[in-house]
DNA sequence: GTCTATAATCGGATAGAC
DNA sequence: GTCTATCCGATTATAGAC
């Protein structure tokens, strides 16, 4: 009986723990760190205020949750897409679950660049180190798909393909227009199916 | 002779909004709206803190100096690269400009793109339409120089050639690394050799 | 026009009751 | 584990002397 309780107490308590990862990525999103509160957060998770700190030391311990919230985010995509055995249709899938969030894109930005280039303003902490590892992470795995493909240049296709997500996603976000989505993921995919096996 | 203490005292005046204007644009690319202090910029413009209110009445006043103080160095910019009699040469004088910033690209990030990103978080004050304005002026100027090179769709190359740029930029800010400036600014050049006139 | 002192507010973090 | 009350520091903005 302790141990239902015990295990029932952990589950709640790490239950709310998740709760509050996730609502810490998604309201660092939409507010960007610096104008997010803990009790923004608190509120979206449902958590009392004063709380939040039981799970958490402090306010930069709950970015690097939101950033490990989008690592995870990004493994559960491109688990999904290894499943397709061509590594072309791999990168499609990518650029369509790309152009998927337009709204979202065009509304708050990409949520791990704009959250990279907000923490790259500070210099204490090294949160900033923390989100280009989540970045070098789709980096890499491009990269992979490039290589698969037989691409010559596998990195430097990778820098371009990620580096046109993160500006259109920059642009559909400043000029307020998710089409820029439509526009220029079509314009990648077409120039996925473009490139020449080797 | 008060016509000439007059004139001095306005020209001092100016002087001293424009050094508030040209701190406030360095600061906060290099720190982010919402770290920077009014304190920050009165110290980087050699104002006394409390004097800053006399030239502009808010932080958001300043934020919106900043903005058109990056219009005005894009105009300087582009004003220059009108001289070249061949648009084609001019969209490539405007990637090697890019390109010149590296160090500063790759360790604060676009000033333009990462200060529009940072106000698109917010709801209030309008300041994020004014960001959208100054990105416009880039596109703007780009699709003119792809018209006259006889392009069929200029507005969308003008999309992909900005879209680039503000890519490889927080890229080379997330992983701190200027050669990818270099890198995907040499891929960008030929990009716009290749362009065949019609 | 210039500058100091200070008001007013806000948010992160902690102590400690339950 | 949960929650309240509160401290403390920082920052915007203003009032008013010079």
């Amino acid at each position: 009986m302790t141990d239902l309780k015990t295990s029932a107490r952990v589950q709640a308590a790490g239950a709310k723990r998740q709760r509050l990862m996730a609502a810490a990525a998604e309201v660092v999103h939409r507010q960007g760190v610096e104008r997010t509160t803990i009790a923004d957060i608190a509120r979206a998770a449902d958590v009392p205020v004063g709380n939040v700190y039981y799970y958490y030391k402090s306010k930069d311990e709950l970015v690097a949750a939101a950033l490990s919230e989008h690592a995870r985010q990004l493994e559960l995509l491109t688990g999904r897409l290894n499943q397709l055995p061509d590594p072309r249709e791999r990168l499609k899938g990518l650029i369509e679950a790309w152009v998927s969030q337009r709204d979202l894109a065009a509304r708050y930005g990409c949520p791990t660049g704009t959250l990279a280039a907000e923490l790259d303003k500070r210099d204490e902490g090294g949160l900033d180190v923390e989100a280009g590892r989540v970045i070098r992470l789709l980096l890499k795995w491009v990269e992979h798909q490039f290589r698969e493909l037989g691409q010559p240049e596998p990195g430097g296709l990778a820098l371009t393909l990620v580096g046109a997500y993160q500006g259109m996603s920059l642009l559909a976000n400043a000029l307020r227009d998710p089409r820029i989505m439509d526009r220029e993921g079509a314009r990648l995919l077409a120039w996925i199916d473009s490139l020449v096996a080797a």
